[in-house]
DNA sequence: GTCTATAGGTGGATAGAC
DNA sequence: GTCTATCCACCTATAGAC
């Protein structure tokens, strides 16, 4: 919860330290709002993307979702990584909700593949797809920055025996 | 860089703050010094694990390594998936080092599989494996803690194309 | 509804006795 | 080498003027 106080915020925002109080309640309100408003964002763009796609098409789509996400909000992935297993935050039900719609995209076609997979499998199946594709994203823009977005795409899809072309 | 105060951490080790600034200097300090001691660990656990193996065989040794470091050590393991990409933190050098001595196991053996790849698409398919075993090692943890290990290593590999059996 | 000023509390770090 | 006591910087949150 450090890092980074209500006084830089506020200076960045170029507003006072009592109007972010008076918006957002605390500085846990805050943080949950800009999560939020990410989460709805990630929600949208995954909806669009994997609508009428099944199996390995329907993977590689949240995938490329995914890895696009880490490359346009870089910070806001970097915390959601950071967060999504730390459950004594306050902004817990934030990230875990950020899990759930990664979740939602996968396990229910997981299960429609293999009838007799548990939801517990599935699910980590999901979470494997999920931690792949952020933590290659994370890992492109922090130490190979100049590699292009398809290169690292395809790389992803390769090591998680996904279709490159879909 | 707060959560857990000196104080608590003294209070629990059943010593005095001054003792932990006589040893470790600062509370930085601290934090490299228990990360360092994980990465040995986590060292020693892969080179025994992965020596004579090459492709397939080698990247699930590292998987079932990581997710029994992950079961093993949930804590070290949630702080160094956490601090991964935070490159600003004083204790950087020893998560970079973490970073390091997984992609060491890995990327050599993409190149040599493919002399024509790249040293960057090695490394992201490096931290796409590591992500994929690390969060379905949380996951697990967090969400399915009931699952026997076998099943979680087993769907992991396959949602990473990967020998079930090694 | 946004500002300034300040209260109130916390936590890293140090001094000095033993 | 470990303890207690204390300093001091910082940061969340609130009060109250405008």
């Amino acid at each position: 919860m450090t890092s980074t106080s209500i006084d830089d915020i506020a200076d960045r925002a170029g507003i006072a330290k009592g109007s972010v109080y008076y918006n957002f309640g605390s500085k846990a309100g805050l943080v949950e709002a800009v999560l939020s408003e990410h989460t709805h964002l990630l929600d949208e763009m995954l909806e669009e993307s994997t609508r009428g796609l099944t199996g390995d098409a329907r993977r590689a789509a949240v995938v490329t979702v995914l890895l696009r996400a880490v490359q346009d909000h870089s910070d806001a992935a970097r915390v959601m990584v950071a967060e999504m297993f730390r459950t004594e935050r306050s902004w817990r039900e934030s990230t875990q909700q950020w899990r759930a719609i990664i979740h939602l995209r996968l396990v229910d076609d997981f299960l429609a593949e293999r009838p007799d997979g548990s939801q517990a499998l599935a699910s980590a199946q999901a979470a494997a797809i999920t931690g792949a594709a952020l933590t290659a994203g994370l890992d492109w823009l922090a130490f190979n920055p100049d590699e292009p977005f398809e290169r690292v795409r395809d790389a992803v899809l390769a090591s998680l025996g996904l279709p490159v072309r879909g």
